[in-house]
DNA sequence: GATGAATGAGTATTCATTCAT
DNA sequence: AATGAATGAATACTCATTCAT
């Protein structure tokens, strides 16, 4: 029966429309209230902001993983496909991973709580961990390779720990204004460097 | 006659005893609690760990920023003193600044939690942060001072910046085996060398 | 069409209508609670007697001082309305204001506990004092004043000191059946008349 | 009287005089306190402004009223003694009344807080009702009947309810400086009088 | 006797989660 | 599907009372 009736289509469509609509809004407000009240902020609140009852929220995102996760995950990814294509424009490799590490610092220091979200051992943040980690250590683990290999810096340093290590230094970088951690990233980095 | 002043002394404070018992187990078992379930854990948790009512422990420490401080005020005494030791006595000012690094780090990995308290810009832990502070950054600074002017490291790095970094690359680390803050932090100081 | 409006309205109001009924149930469990224990009795005592979480208590009432103003809301503004009426109808205005007295004396005693809580300078019972006061001052101070430029009572009586000694009489009136604040007041009322 | 050996003597009466001047120290210390804090204060509020334990409190006296009944012991029977010396020696039974009354009301004026004992029908201030009631009732009781057998007041009056309306009128004189207790007491004597 | 440390019951409040409408 | 009212577990804190020293 190809013949959906237009009315029935629209009809269905209608409400995917709304729902979509609904979901877009909340990762907005989730995003926005994770900045100011950080990723532990009241799940009322975060409906509240969004406009939409505390049902619906749960409706879409079960638990708070759920939205965590869904909220960082566009910038996961873009950070993650930057990579290869650093490897690949990058003056050197060693460059190359120098500009990565930018990218994903600022992506941390720009969505403040992320980074204590990410340090977190709770339960809570397991799926988010997970995603962090299945997309960006290869990425990263590339491009320390890709220097290692080329004599930029010293062999042996693994991803996860340099990884978590940018992660760390970015936690709570607004409490302070003496406190810059992209002038500690550019220590590390320069530590790295093998001569 | 020596043996006068002891025994009365002992006797008198005899009831005293008890309560500095008490004070010290207390102590002891907030140090495990935050270990284990962070420096937010439930009053009542550390209380129950330590076998005493509620009421003795908020009788000691009548807010959760007393309890803290006290919890960790002999270390970041005994961290402080050795600062200018180390520079007295370690073959360069470097190294006296890498083992004191080293001393400081310990710190903060052995008694887990301390580092996520310190980032925490919570009123609560505002005495923390001051102790930490006020006894540690003269002592870091002086040691960076020395270093830099024996022409070792490169001048105008901020102690307080270094320390909250070292701070931060403490927080976590026994979440995964992966990770080592120290192998990090070798890697900021070798990049504050100067060649 | 006549039907279509009470019908939607009816549904629409569907779900407020259940709220409606716990709030009334919550202002009446509290009046007989504020009765029985006072009006510091344990916020839980009061959700527990209406049949309802703790959680919706504090969701309706935030404060207790919302609570006890909702509580006796209806009746301040009735006995406020009474003032004028019994000016224009009353044999006297000396009379109007007896029969005013009694009427207030009536809602003090009735309810009980609520001369308690007007007597208590506690900061919670701010907003209680307040409404009472701007409601009922005005209306006594004109009967009184009535009453003085009929000639029937001394002038110079102020209403809040009135007003405050009415509420006094009143309070613990069930405590021993000795003692009936009407007969009391009577006798107040007395002493203010001319000869 | 072989027995009255001074060493002993001297020391038992020493040991009684501390106790004895304990005593009276706690009987100040709560009398004041319990004008700043009022009758519920807590215990060891009291115990601490008598520089003494709180052991040492609870051995004297056992539960609050017995406490409370202590401290107000003595000003209960000066008031209970005044009442026939004024008889005796007002110009009139009702100036007797007067004068009596006077006496009372700044008896619980000026210990505030003691008026809200006295209303309150706590359990805890029971024995405190007693005494009041035992001593005083029948001199207010006197009185009344001396002034009425004058033919200065109507008859019938309760000393009861004249002495509880007394006291209620006493309460929270503080709160407000419009408030004067003395002015309605006055008015109440006036409405009891005949002509 | 005196002391005050220890105890724990009682109360207020917040917030994640469920579920009737 | 959406809503948000209702629920109650979890937690902090106070204070009367007991009891070891």
């Amino acid at each position: 029966m190809p013949t959906a009736g237009p009315a029935r289509g629209a009809s269905a469509r209608s409400k995917r429309a709304d729902a979509v609509r609904n979901q877009q809004t909340l990762l907005d407000a989730a995003a926005e209230v994770f900045v100011t009240s950080g990723i532990d902020a009241p799940i009322r609140q975060i409906a509240a902001r969004a406009g939409v009852g505390l049902g619906t929220l749960y409706r879409h995102f079960p638990t708070r993983a759920d939205l965590v996760t869904a909220v960082y995950h566009h910038q996961i990814e873009a950070c993650a496909e930057a990579g290869p294509k650093l490897l690949a424009e990058a003056a050197s490799p060693f460059d190359a991973l120098r500009q990565w590490v930018d990218l994903f610092a600022d992506f941390l220091i720009t969505k403040h709580g992320l980074a204590d979200a990410l340090q977190s051992d709770s339960e809570r943040f397991a799926t988010l961990h997970t995603l962090f980690l299945d997309r960006l250590l290869p990425v990263c683990d590339q491009l320390l390779g890709a220097a290692a290999d080329a004599g930029e810096i010293r062999p042996g340093t693994q991803p996860y720990e340099l990884m978590r290590g940018i992660g760390n230094l970015c936690i709570g970088r607004d409490s302070d204004p003496r406190y810059d951690p992209r002038r500690l990233i550019g220590l590390l980095l320069q530590g790295l460097r093998l001569s």
